[in-house]
DNA sequence: GTCTATATCTTGATAGAC
DNA sequence: GTCTATCAAGATATAGAC
């Protein structure tokens, strides 16, 4: 979809610098409204915040995705779908005679490579914990659902290993929507925790730390 | 505290109904507080709605705690002294030889009856995701770490033994917040995974159920 | 497609009566 | 201690120009 090499009808060749494709625009303004969405949830998140993040203007941002709750809508169906393919291409990545233990391990390397983005994992938080809404509820429910059943049936994984993935992820998610990075040196407690919810993912390590600096 | 036969100075006896103690109305609104930040998060929630669960006038609200941020912090402290009264008791009342896996069952199942108070573990949990607002992020921080050494120090769990328990609670927490209950008939896989995540504690199922309705 | 200007509504907080 | 009235700031959304 969308070929660089064949804008639709007013390319508009020699712009400035500013300039640029409506849909990258669009995918611009996405990746900053995740990252205040994750960083304020749904309330405390701004439509000027995610703007001004985005470089655009407030009404534009509006505009362009009818109103804040769809925008948030938005954010959280991409989020499930960048977990949801990246958990496949751990699967089918998979060594054919893996054992259950194994493939949950592998697929949690994958998630921790996710880690990397503190606002897709804290806007589903923030989506997680807001099962009292109408709309926002339902899409977290049926997200939170849907990676259920992936982890049940594409991976194969039993019912009671999936909820112990799940369980580690959301400890994981908890600890990066606190911040709680190695780096805490004020407190012995805070390393002992982080090194200790994943021992054997080093990389899942320096991506908690960076996210409490970056 | 707060003898109930001797009231400080105006007692007023023979008041209609609305009437009651300025230190029982205190405890009323810190109540509705908990339930409305449980269900809204910081942000969402207005000091209208919490006044309106406490039958109270907003400006009252905003007096008596100076401020919904001061009001939050304290809702938050009170949840975080609830836990960790309920996780003591729990110790206390541990049989002499427990193993590690029997004490964090006893804890767990204190836990579990915590779970009947939405507002308080969703309290908590908003703050968990809110660590990058200066206030409420570092008093989340030193509670989380405050409750994991409490789970070493006092229930004697080792740093994996306290992360796996973590886990489990974060996994809980999340499902109270997505409304996650029993009575999800639409979906089998909701079913199985609330069942799935705490086998033995039959009470926690109960309460989730219950939770998505109350 | 994108911006400026602005309407409108919400909300936290203050002042002051009782 | 508690309420009513009210203000000021902030935030979403709309209108319309370019």
């Amino acid at each position: 979809m969308t070929p660089r090499s064949a804008p639709t009808a007013t390319p508009k060749a020699g712009d400035p610098a500013p300039r640029m494709r409506a849909e990258d625009r669009r995918e611009l303004v996405l990746r900053a409204a995740t990252r205040v969405f994750g960083e304020r949830g749904y309330h405390g998140a701004t439509t000027d915040a995610i703007a001004k993040a985005a470089g655009v203007s407030q009404p534009y941002v509006v505009r362009m995705f009818d109103g804040k709750e769809a925008l948030f809508l938005e954010v959280l169906g991409r989020a499930l779908e960048r977990v949801s393919a990246s958990f496949r291409q751990a699967i089918a990545e998979l060594p054919p005679g893996a054992s259950p233990l194994d493939r949950a391990h592998c697929i949690g390397a994958a998630y921790g490579e996710l880690l990397s983005d503190r606002g897709l994992l804290l806007s589903l938080m923030h989506a997680f914990v807001a099962g009292a809404d109408p709309e926002i509820g339902a899409a977290a429910r049926s997200g939170f659902l849907q990676i259920y059943r992936l982890l049940r049936d594409e991976a194969g994984l039993s019912p009671d290993e999936v909820t112990g993935f799940l369980a580690e992820g959301m400890l994981l998610n908890t600890l990066v929507g606190l911040r709680m990075g190695l780096e805490v040196d004020d407190d012995p407690a805070a390393a002992e925790l982080v090194q200790h919810v994943a021992p054997t993912k080093h990389a899942l390590l320096v991506q908690l730390a960076k996210a409490r600096t970056v």
